[in-house]
Parts: C-alpha cells; structure tokens; sequence
RNA sequence: GGGGAAGUGUCGGAAUGGGCAGACGAGCGUGACUUAGGAUCACGUGGGGACACCCGUGCGGGUUCGAGUCCCGCCUUCCCCA
C-alpha cells in the first residue's frame, strides 16, 4: 500500500536535510569543470512575487542539470538592497531604511527557501552592508584614480516646493508633477559625479567574446549609438567659435541658420539685448520639458532668434543662431548646423519660422515635378508636345500635373520656356530646382536666388505675398511635398567646387577640405553619455569624496573605507536628503591638510552596487575587519581564478541597456585595473519574460490580479508551482497566468507518483520488442530533455516527461513491468525529473530504495542506437498531398519505398492511367510521387 | 518615425539544416466508477462534408516535387528607442 503525494509531508523534510547536509554548498574543486549560473539579484520588496518564481525556478532547473552533468557549480543569491522604496518607507512609516530592508530581505529568505532552489546561502551578499559597500566605494577610488570619475554640472528635476531633487519615478504625468505635492517639476544644475562608460564605447560595441541574445545586442549597440562624421566650427560674428556634430558634412552648403540647445553655455553671451525677454522665457519653458518630449517627432516645433549669427565656413554666409528645444545639450556638442533641405526637424523649423530651405543633395531617384497652374501656359499645345516627348502627365481643373524622369527634365524646361505666357511662370523642382519665367528658367540654386525669386513671384502674383521663402511658397501646392525634401545620399549640388561630387564620395571628401582648412575634423559621436552615478538620497553608498577649501576635492584614503552611512538621520517629509543636515556625517576634517572639510552627500546609483556583485558572491564582505588600500582586492583570487567569469547569466529584458552595460562597463575597468584577466563579465545570456495577470494585464495590487506564490505553494507544494512555471509559456517571452493550467501540473505529478511507487501486477517474461519499445522511448526522453535542457526550453522538458509517463502507463499494463526496462525507465523519469521537481523526485529515490541523494547522480546517458526507431511510418504523397502512411523498416531502401508505395491500395487509385513524372525519396520519411 | 520580436484550434503552446500541422497540457463533450478531493479512469475534440474527400498556420504573391518553416509586398499586436 502507497502513500498519497502529499507534498507539505516531504517537501520541507528534504530543504531541511539538503541544507543540513551542505548539499548545496559550492567548494572549489580543482578536478572537476567549474559553472557559474547567476540570476539577478532581486530588490528586496518584501515579498516574493510570481516574477521572481518564474525568473529563478528555471533558472535553478539548470544550474540542477549542469551539476548532474558533471560540474561544479556556483548559483548564489544576494539583495541589491539599496533604493528608494526604503527611504520612503522612512519617511512615509519612520522606519529606519536599514530595519525595513532587513527585515524584507529575512523574509524573502524564508519565502526562497520553499522553492527547493539549491542557492548556497553562505555566500550570500547584501549589498547595503558596509562590508559590501565599502568595496562599491573601493571601486569608485579606483576610477577616480584612473580618471573614469569626475564631476560635472548636470541638470535634476526639482521640485520648487518640497526643494528637493527627484528621482525619475518621482517625477508623475505628462505635466511633469512632484509626486508629493503635485508642483510642477523644473530642472536644476547641480554639480554631479559622473564615471567615463564612454571611455569603453567601442569596446562595448564589440560583441564577438559574449553568446548573448541578438535583442540585447541590438537594443546596447542602439543605445551607445555610434555615429560617425565631423565636428565643423562655426565662429560667430562676435568671434565665438561653436563647435557643431554633424553625421553630414556634405550638406554644410545648405546650413542656412543654426540652433543651439536652450541650455547652451553661449546663449548667455550671444543674445541681443532686444531678443533677451523672448530667450529667458523659452529657456525657462524648455526647462521644463522631459527629454521624450523635446525629441518628439509630432510635436509642432517651437524655437526663438537670439539676434546673433554665425559664419558658415564653407562660404562665409551669416545664418542666423537660433535656440529651440528640439536640440539637446547632452547630444553631440549641444549645437548644431540646420540643414533644411536633408534633415527632416530643421525642414519643419524652417518652414514654420520662414528660414531658407536650400536642396544641396541631388535626389537618387532623379524624380522632377512640375505644376502648370490653370492660365499660366497655353494649356492645349503644351499637352500635346508633352504627349510627344512622351512626358507622363495628367491633366485636372486646366491644370497639368507633370512627373519628370531625369532624363526628361532637360526637353521639359525648354517645352515650359515655350509654352510660358508672358508675366507668369511654370516651376520644375525635385531633381530639378528652377522657375521658368517668360524670359527663361531661373534657377533655385542658393539664397541669394531663394531672395530673388521669391521678389519676381510676388511681384507677378499679389496672392504669394505672404511667403516668405521659396519653399513656403512651393509647400503650398500639395502635388510637390513629397519631392520638396529628402535625406538620402546623392551628388552634391548648389555646393561651389564640391558641386558634382558623388554621394558615395562625399562625406570624406569635404571633411578631409574641412581638416586641410582647419576649420573641422573627422569625429565620432555616441548617443551613450557617461554614467551619471551622483544620487540626493540617504539610502545609497556614500561616495568617498571630501572638499577642503584649502585642497579642493580630496578623495578619502582607501584605510579609510567604509565611509559609514551615519544610523541617527533625520528622514524629513520634504525627502530632502539627510546627510545634508547630519553635522556629524557632513563635517570632517582633510585627508591631506588636516584642515576643515565637507563631506560628498551625493550616494551612489545602486547600479554601482549591481555591476559587481557577482564578483561580491565569490567571498562576500572580503577582509570586511582590515583596512583596504589601492592594491586590494575585493574579492579572494582563489575563488575568483577558478570560478569567473559567469557562465550563464539569467534575467529580464528589462536590464538590456542600463544594467548590462554598466556590469560590462565594470568588468573592462577592472580587468585595466588587473583584477581579472577577461573582458566580460558574463558569457551567456539569456532572458525570461514577464508573468501577466490572468486578466492579460501587468500584475498590480491595485488590479488585485496578483498571484502569491506563497500560496500556490501551501495548496500545490513548490515542485508543482515549479512544474507549471516551466511548462506553461514559453520562457522568454511568458504570458498570462491560467489558474487551471497548473492543475495539469499537480495531476501529472500525482501520475507520476502513482506510476512509480504503486505495485503493478506480474505479467510474465516481456517480449524482445516489448522491451525494445520502451528502452526507445527512455532513450528518445534524455535526448530530447537534454537539446531541451541546453537550449533553455523549458516547457518542452516537461512535455517530454509527460509524454514519458502516459507511454510508462500504458507499458505498466504489459509484461514489461518490473523487467530491467521497465527499472531503467522509472530510474531515468526521476532522474530527468530531479532538476525539475526536486523534492518529489529525492522521495521517489529514497522509496524506490537508491542511496541518497538524487541530487548526487550523473545526469542518465543517452544512447542513440536504442533511441533509433526500428520502424517508421513512411508517408507517401501524390503531388504533394499525403495519401498513404505504411509501415516499413527504418533503413528502407528507395527502391524498397518505391516498390511498397506503388502496391499500397490507395495510392494505386491515384496513379492509374498517370505517368509518373517525378519519384521524390526522403530517407526515413517520405516518398512523394509526381503524375 | 526608427529598430526588434511575434501572429498556428476555444486557450497556453509543439513542430523551422523545407518533408505526417496541432505533440504536451488546459478547456469542453461522452461514458465508467462511485464518491466530495481542486476527484480518478477510458474515449473524443481544427473547420466542412456527398466520410476511400476537401479546406486549413494573419493577408496577397513567389520559389519548390513539397512551405507554418525560404523570398517579396501588406496588415495586426507587443517590446525597445525616439
């Protein structure tokens, strides 16, 4: 007689012997193969959610099936445990940030612990322990040292009312309101510690040592954006030099004006006295802004004139200076040349504020158009000498509507100086910029011409008086817009002794006349910016900086380290950080003159914490009691020469940018800095998508479509919850939750369980293919969990396994039972069940009487030639079409196929009184007859 | 607007070095057992039908003996960036 599968009976037994017993317990062992499986580190909210079951569980599966593959391997735990959350609970509950994390963390330890994960606690990190952030400060020196941190002006959000700086998730709306107290957010300058990531741009672009996904590699290679061009200098009438980026110096001949970021340091300067109101009040507006919104493409765009202007420096035009929020102060140089004929933005500004818009790329496609308004030509012999050039047209109200091919355009200008009545004029624009008058074609090849035509017009025809720029005037009529702009490489027109220059050639041509001239360089620009790391919070690593009005910026000396967080701050409502008025913190005397000096209060980006603390697990809080110095290191080299890098890396997309390239970061400074001798940090990535509510929806607690696991857990028991999490969606991309889905989980696991520990009856001796049968499907199951295993599919190793119990079921019946098969087979199913569900596979081994503990065995061999299949069922099409299945030897030969397919019944039917055309042999699978 | 991913039964999803579409599970249906446990077991379950057949993997083309899978063009959804 069997138990039931009872699992609140077993599974918290076996976590207390595992952990008894050290099972998990990750020791350096130089005779086997190491494996370092990292999950990311969780915040510690409080309580474990669904999330952190569906990111780790699997995760755990396969650092479980790495081990019984033979190897070491390392898969620890930690808590990034600095953040906001804490420091609002301060303030909101006056709890002190550290009892509330503490407390959170002692919890979700309890929470992780039924989960059955074989975690080794005691290498366990929390990252807001001084003995964890002393070494966050250590490497923060360490970059100072190297020049890869500085100080710069940098703008926060502000709020006017609380006077405090926010945090990004502090700032809420479209309207940019504090989160507190609902005032409008502005922007502020605040002196800030930056680390250099730029430094490392191309070498975080190269992705060659790392088998990372191609998402995340595009979404990092996007965001270090590299752009290749030049910076051309511009100097101004006041003889103020404004260095602008340009990815297109081959249209420096249409910078017609020039903007500047509102920001921008020159503004101040530049401005007339008489633009001066209109400038503050835009800047101020601006300031206001998030940069999404600034950078928007459907906003209408909105700038002032300063009253200054610049000298193009390819043909000393003065182009007017303009400030408008579309430029940004963090890309590029903060200014930049308006091209409005090839940049889509400056081609809306230009327009909307009535700026020349000069075409100095031809187009590629050679496509012209032309308008003859109703009266403006002899309407009738126009049309028939087109017919003749046999230019397409077509003809509406008295009005012609040309499209030109390049080849045309000549024959059309001369057909349109012809057929022009006198005061009126026909245009030609695209491939083709020219205004045909009575008196011959003018063209638009400048702004001196934009000036000179625009006069003509308006003084033909009264009703274009109001334009003010050739192109207004031509935007006007909708059959040109979309020939008016474009921002392909082409020949370069309208551009001096540049003129006729292909666009393949182009931008190395003019930017190595610009590095003759002097006047500009090659440069290469990132979107990346360097890693703003300076936090107005409590709740963070102190960065180990001092100021000394004798010394200036003085870094605390290495023995020094930790600078402690002080335990008696003051939380005020305000959010206003307490280290700012914490005398005993704030004041402190010069590490170098002895003198009076003031603390850094800024704390650290708890990416800094992050970036390193799979380097923290190897020896957490190392020589926490001795005093560090340049030469340290924070982690013991013993652990690290045999267990680094990472090997496989899990988590959410949700880090491709930010956290993944600040640990890379990390790692290149440290292998400069002779702590590692590798590149990256992580070799293998791989990420797990995001559980949504059964609603379809994220999970909140104000939708109350929360899954607790703790839960599940008390009604189903962890290998069950586990189970589903693997089965239920495919791993990287998951889904809504389905709360009967799981209960296929539990009753298999109860099939499972019945299968393998109720008695069968004794059928006799098994016949050979009896056996066979089932030794194929064993077989067939460990190497299709095993590519499953491998590649991360984790929903299809449980299929598999379940495709083994119904076949194991049926088998139980027959007289394989209890044959040496049928105890391979149940050997194997717990064995691949072992990373999966660990608790219930360990009771199984211990009832089916294996020595402790299943966790200890190799993972099952698998043997490809009893997984072959002796027979198959071969399928045969007619033209494609299956129309027979027959069961024939595995190895037939295509003659042998050939001959059972043309004898079956019903493929006799199809091919009567038909040739055979074709005769298709697919070894092992198919034959396709063609007739 | 740019980049990326994905569209397969009622649902989650299988099957891509082109070769039996729908594995495995959920749900539903029928039956058995009889019991309260979220039962269990057996069988069925893409659509249509003149039941030895036809149609079916977002839509429209193409390549091929053969396309869910490859190519071209579109549509929709989600994610990231703007």
């Amino acid at each position: 007689m069997t138990t039931d599968y009872i699992p609140q009976d077993i599974e918290l037994k076996w976590q207390q012997k595992w952990e008894a017993d050290g099972l998990y317990r990750s020791v350096i062992d130089p005779k086997k193969p190491k494996h370092y499986a990292l999950t990311m580190l969780p915040y510690p909210s409080g309580d474990l959610h669904i999330g952190h079951w569906y990111a780790m569980a699997p995760s755990d599966v396969r650092a479980r099936y790495m081990r019984m593959q033979g190897y070491n391997v390392l898969f620890p735990i930690g808590f990034d445990a600095f953040g906001l959350p804490a420091e609002n609970a301060a303030i909101q509950r006056s709890i002190h940030p550290h009892t509330w994390t503490m407390s959170n963390i002692e919890k979700m330890r309890r929470q992780f612990r039924t989960m059955g994960t074989m975690f080794d606690w005691e290498r366990e990190a929390v990252s807001c322990l001084p003995g964890y952030y002393r070494w966050t400060q250590w490497f923060f020196l360490k970059l100072y040292d190297m020049g890869l941190a500085y100080r710069k002006n940098s703008p926060v959000d502000f709020c006017p009312q609380c006077n405090t700086t926010l945090a990004r998730e502090q700032v809420w709306g479209d309207d940019r309101h504090c989160e507190r107290c609902n005032t409008p957010v502005i922007k502020k300058e605040l002196e800030q510690w930056f680390l250099r990531t730029t430094a490392y741009a191309e070498e975080l672009l190269d992705f060659s040592q790392i088998d990372w996904p191609d998402r995340v590699v595009t979404m990092q290679t996007n965001w270090i954006g590299r752009s290749e061009g030049a910076d051309v200098t511009f100097v101004t009438e006041t003889e103020d030099p404004i260095v602008v980026f340009t990815t297109r110096p081959d249209t420096l001949w249409g910078a017609t004006f020039m903007v500047l970021a509102p920001e921008h340091p020159l503004v101040e300067k530049l401005t007339t006295p008489e633009r001066e109101d209109a400038v503050r009040t835009y800047q101020h507006q601006a300031a206001r802004q998030s940069e999404i919104e600034r950078m928007s493409t459907e906003k209408e765009k909105t700038g002032v004139f300063i009253g200054a202007h610049a000298i193009n420096p390819v043909n000393g035009a003065h182009i007017p200076i303009w400030i408008a929020d579309y430029v940004m102060m963090t890309y590029g140089t903060g200014a930049i040349m308006a091209v409005p004929a090839h940049d889509e933005r400056d081609f809306a500004f230009a327009l909307k504020f009535g700026l020349p818009i000069i075409p100095v790329i031809d187009r590629p496609d050679g496509m012209a158009k032309s308008f003859v308004l109703n009266g403006t030509a002899d309407v009738e012999p126009l049309a028939q000498a087109l017919r003749a050039a046999s230019i397409p047209f077509f003809e509406k109200g008295g009005s012609l509507y040309v499209t030109l091919a390049a080849e045309q355009i000549d024959a059309y200008v001369e057909l349109a100086e012809r057929h022009v009545r006198p005061g009126c004029w026909i245009e030609v624009v695209g491939a083709r910029w020219a205004f045909v008058f009575d008196d011959g074609a003018v063209p638009f090849d400048g702004v001196a011409a934009d000036a000179a035509i625009l006069a003509r017009c308006q003084a033909l025809e009264p009703s274009v008086a109001d334009k003010r720029t050739v192109m207004e005037l031509l935007w006007d009529v909708e059959f040109y817009r979309d020939v008016l702009f474009h921002h392909e490489y082409g020949t370069m027109i309208n551009s001096a002794s540049f003129t006729g220059t292909p666009g393949n050639e182009a931008v190395q041509k003019v930017t190595a006349w610009l590095e003759e001239r002097g006047v500009g360089t090659f440069a290469i620009n990132y979107k990346l910016r360097d890693w703003l790391i300076s936090r107005q919070r409590y709740w963070g690593a102190p960065i180990p900086m001092v100021y000394c009005d004798a010394c200036g910026i003085v870094p605390v000396p290495y023995k020094d380290l930790p600078v402690l967080l002080p335990e008696d701050a003051e939380f005020l409502p305000t959010g206003e950080s307490p280290l700012k008025y914490h005398a005993g913190f704030l004041h402190t005397t010069c590490p170098q003159c002895g003198g009076p000096a003031k603390r850094e209060t800024d704390t650290m980006d708890t990416f800094a914490c992050s970036s390193w603390y799979h380097y923290a697990y190897l020896s957490p809080y190392y020589k926490e009691s001795e005093p560090a110095h340049p030469d340290s290191l924070p982690f013991d080299p013993e652990e690290g020469a045999y267990w680094l890098p990472v090997d496989v890396y899990t988590g959410g997309i949700e880090h491709a940018t930010m956290h993944l390239i600040y640990t890379r970061f990390f790692t290149m400074t440290m292998r400069d800095m002779d702590l590692v001798d590798f590149d990256e940090p992580m070799l293998k990535l791989r990420n797990q998508g995001i559980i949504l509510g059964e609603d379809s929806e994220k999970m909140s607690k104000s939708r109350g479509n929360v899954i607790a696991p703790d839960e599940l857990v008390a009604g189903y028991g962890a290998d069950t919850v586990r189970g589903y999490l693997m089965f239920g969606w495919r791993w990287d991309l998951g889904g809504p939750w389905d709360s009967h889905g799981i209960d296929g989980v539990w009753r298999w696991l109860q099939r499972v369980w019945a299968l393998v520990l109720e008695l069968g009856e004794d059928q006799g001796a098994p016949t050979a293919g009896e056996v066979a049968d089932l030794r194929r499907w064993t077989h067939k199951t460990i190497g299709r969990v095993t590519e499953d295993m491998e590649a991360f599919t984790f929903n299809t190793i449980i299929a598999r396994l379940m495709e083994l119990t119904n076949v194991m079921a049926k088998a139980k019946q027959t007289a394989v039972y209890g044959s040496a098969a049928w105890e391979e087979a149940i050997e194997t199913l717990i064995l691949l069940l072992a990373p999966c569900c660990p608790h219930i596979a360990e009771e199984m081994w211990m009832r089916t009487g294996h020595p402790y503990s299943v966790h200890l065995q190799a993972w099952p061999a698998y043997d490809a030639g009893l997984a072959a299949d002796q027979v198959i069922t071969l399928i045969v099409q007619i033209n494609g079409k299956v129309r027979a299945r027959i069961d024939a030897p595995a190895d037939i030969s295509e003659a042998d196929a050939r001959e059972a397919a043309l004898t079956d019944e019903n493929v006799r039917r199809y091919i009567e009184g038909r040739e055979i055309r074709k005769f298709v042999y697919v070894p092992g699978r198919l034959v396709n007859i063609v007739v």
